[in-house]
RNA sequence: GGACCGGUAGUUCAGCUGGUUAGAAUGCCGCCCUGUCACGGCGGAGGUCGCGGGUUCGAGUCCCGUCCGGUCCGCCA
């Protein structure tokens, strides 16, 4: 006995035997005749008994929504007299023969047709009944179809699947952890991985030199649309290899992925350096479905006597830049202008500045705005000239620190794309390249923007002698906004390791004791070696259209990182606690 | 750690400046109709208005606190 899909069903041939097994989407009476929509992954088909099926009629009337059913019938087409004109769904049905009811089911919490919204908190609560929806199968459908066609792709390219600890040791730089106790050393904790960042490197030492994992990554921070607890990482790593050949190979799996899973073709992606993505979009992952762009007006503001501008424009650190909005005159209105000051102002801007371009002849009363008067008229000029400004625009003007400026006109770019619906097309993929080295904290002290594996592109003595000059050898894949990957060519030079550390201001008996396996390693001839990690949920998120990641994951957590269907975490046993060595204290706030 | 939005039948929501018995749709139960397909008709059951405190003659509504869900800032090398 074969069993078929309902989606199957499409290209059924009439008078065909099937047997189908699924869930009761829906159940009604007509004419005396039953008829079930039976539901499976694939789709919705529509079974109709009447009383001429014999026992399977008498069950048939006992079937009630969500009960699970095999049934055996024959694939019939319908007829004038069989099918309502009205409705054009809907050109086979199947005709009952044989029905058995393998389970029952209680009344369901929550409808899970696709006419009534529900509220995510109860969607979660019951995952396993929001997960029959048509919408989420088809989801994670999709991310199995995607995570099939990554190690189709990368296996094709003669990487290995390779595996590393989920309990590891904690490593004190980036994200917080997630800690395991350690029952046979007490007092001592295991770290679930925040990435195999350090293994895939040794792997590339062992000599493994293309490696890849389907990965799960845990960082113990707070969430967001696009933020787990718990993620999967596309991770990639491979020897003897320079950007290009990782860049290459990382452009060629997406693309394959999507012609393979949407049938789009990517074409070649863009590349852009990091101070040129900052430049023009206040980002370093811009979103180029989005037509607006930022432009530096601060060497004409330098001389104005609007403190506002002149301040920032005359420091080093500052920036002011504008973003002309095209018709924006008629599209904004006074309140919603309103509402975007007080949107920037999340991103620590202090204003937002604006000219309304009524009449760009008219520099005396053809610019309307509560900041041109401060402005001398070569000043107006030049502005209208360097964006290219028309009648009908509206100019924003961000003026601060350059982290302010980038971040709030970023976001208003980014919100504005939306809220004017400006897109251009519908997948906008970039690299990022020429990131630098290093950041500098609000104390004056350098960080890795990566990480303090990633390698510069200069010499080391260069490196030490103009830290915040470096660039390093990293990139990262843009789609739609959205980091999806990135990585770099690693340090495999101990020297090198040990400038960046220096740099840093990691010791020598910090590094080691932070990192004195992978130093070790490096010392036994490691290979140049770089790779990436894409992360797939994010991935998975853009291509089905989803605006959450919880849409991506079967059993997601909320953002209190809970889940609410195991009602997870919950207390340990008390015994557990005490092979554990653990005991537990309540601490006040002071402590 | 912070800002904002939300929490009222199983579900999705309405409930105005505080006022008498808290409504609708859908789901559920019963009866009717009987080739329906978001079927239709009639009837019924269903509520600690998240929780705690306060103001008031009176609180779903106002105030304070708290919990939960969400979006964001910080955080996420």
């Amino acid at each position: 006995m074969r069993t078929d899909y309902c989606g199957s069903l499409r290209t059924a041939q009439i008078g065909q035997q099937v047997t189908l097994c699924g869930w009761v989407d829906r159940r009604r009476d007509h004419g005396g005749v039953i008829f079930i929509d039976l539901r499976d992954r694939e789709g919705v088909v529509q079974v109709v008994f009447d009383p001429d099926a014999g026992d399977c009629f008498a069950i048939a009337d006992r079937v009630r929504p969500e009960y699970v059913l095999r049934l055996t019938g024959k694939v019939r087409a319908r007829t004038e007299a069989t099918r309502n004109a009205n409705m054009p769904t809907g050109d086979i049905e199947v005709y009952g023969t044989a029905l058995e009811i393998l389970n029952q089911a209680a009344t369901p919490p929550f409808q899970m047709d696709e006419h009534v919204a529900v509220g995510e908190d109860v969607r979660l609560r019951y995952r396993y009944l929001d997960l029959r929806r048509p919408e989420m199968q088809a989801n994670l459908i999709m991310r199995s179809r995607i995570s099939s066609s990554v190690r189709a792709s990368l296996e094709k390219q003669g990487y290995l699947d390779l595996e590393t600890p989920m309990l590891t040791r904690a490593t004190p730089e980036g994200a917080r952890d997630y800690l395991v106790p350690s029952r046979t050393h007490a007092g001592n904790f295991f770290a679930l991985p925040q990435s195999p960042q350090l293994f895939k490197q040794l792997l590339m030492v062992a000599g493994f030199d293309r490696y890849y994992q389907i990965a799960r990554c845990f960082r113990d921070e707070d969430l967001r649309a696009d933020r787990q607890p718990e993620f999967t990482q596309i991770d990639i790593e491979a020897s003897f290899v320079d950007e290009e050949a990782i860049m290459g190979t990382a452009e060629r799996m997406i693309r394959d992925i999507f012609q393979e899973v949407l049938s789009v073709d990517l074409g070649q992606f863009p590349r852009m350096t990091w101070a040129e993505a900052m430049s023009r979009f206040g980002s370093d992952k811009p979103d180029l479905r989005n037509p607006l762009e930022l432009v530096d007006v601060g060497d004409l503001m330098a001389g104005v006597e609007f403190k506002v501008f002149s301040g920032p424009a005359s420091d080093p650190k500052g920036r002011v830049a504008a973003l002309r909005v095209p018709g924006g005159n008629e599209l904004l209105s006074r309140k919603q202008i309103d509402d975007y000051t007080s949107f920037v102002a999340i991103y620590g801007a202090k204003g937002l500045a604006y000219i309304k371009c009524n009449d760009i002849a008219d520099l005396q009363e053809g610019l309307q705005s509560p900041i041109v008067k401060f402005l001398p008229e070569p000043v107006r000029q030049a502005i209208i000239e360097r964006l290219g400004a028309q009648n009908g625009d509206l100019i924003f003007f961000g003026a601060d620190k350059a982290k302010v400026v980038n971040e709030s006109l970023g976001a208003l770019r980014i919100k504005l794309g939306a809220d004017l619906n400006l897109y251009t097309r519908p997948w906008a993929p970039l690299w990022v390249v020429d990131f630098p080295m290093f950041e500098e904290g609000s104390d004056g002290s350098l960080s890795a923007l990566h990480h303090p594996f990633t390698s510069p592109s200069v010499d080391p003595a260069s490196l030490k002698r103009n830290p915040a000059a470096a660039l390093s050898r990293a990139y990262d894949m843009v789609l739609n906004g959205t980091e999806v990957g990135g990585g770099s060519i690693r340090i495999h030079d101990a020297t090198m390791q040990s400038a960046v550390f220096e740099v840093l201001g990691i010791g020598p008996d910090e590094a080691r004791e932070k990192f004195g396996f992978l130093l070790d390693a490096l010392k036994y001839g490691a290979p140049p070696h770089g790779g990436l990690a894409f992360g797939l949920d994010r991935l998975v998120m853009l291509m089905v259209g989803a605006t959450s990641i919880r849409d991506v994951i079967a059993f997601p957590k909320t953002q209190t990182a809970q889940c609410l269907m195991t009602d997870a975490p919950g207390q340990a046993d008390p015994k557990a606690l005490r092979e554990l060595n653990i005991q537990l204290k309540k601490l006040d706030k002071k402590d």
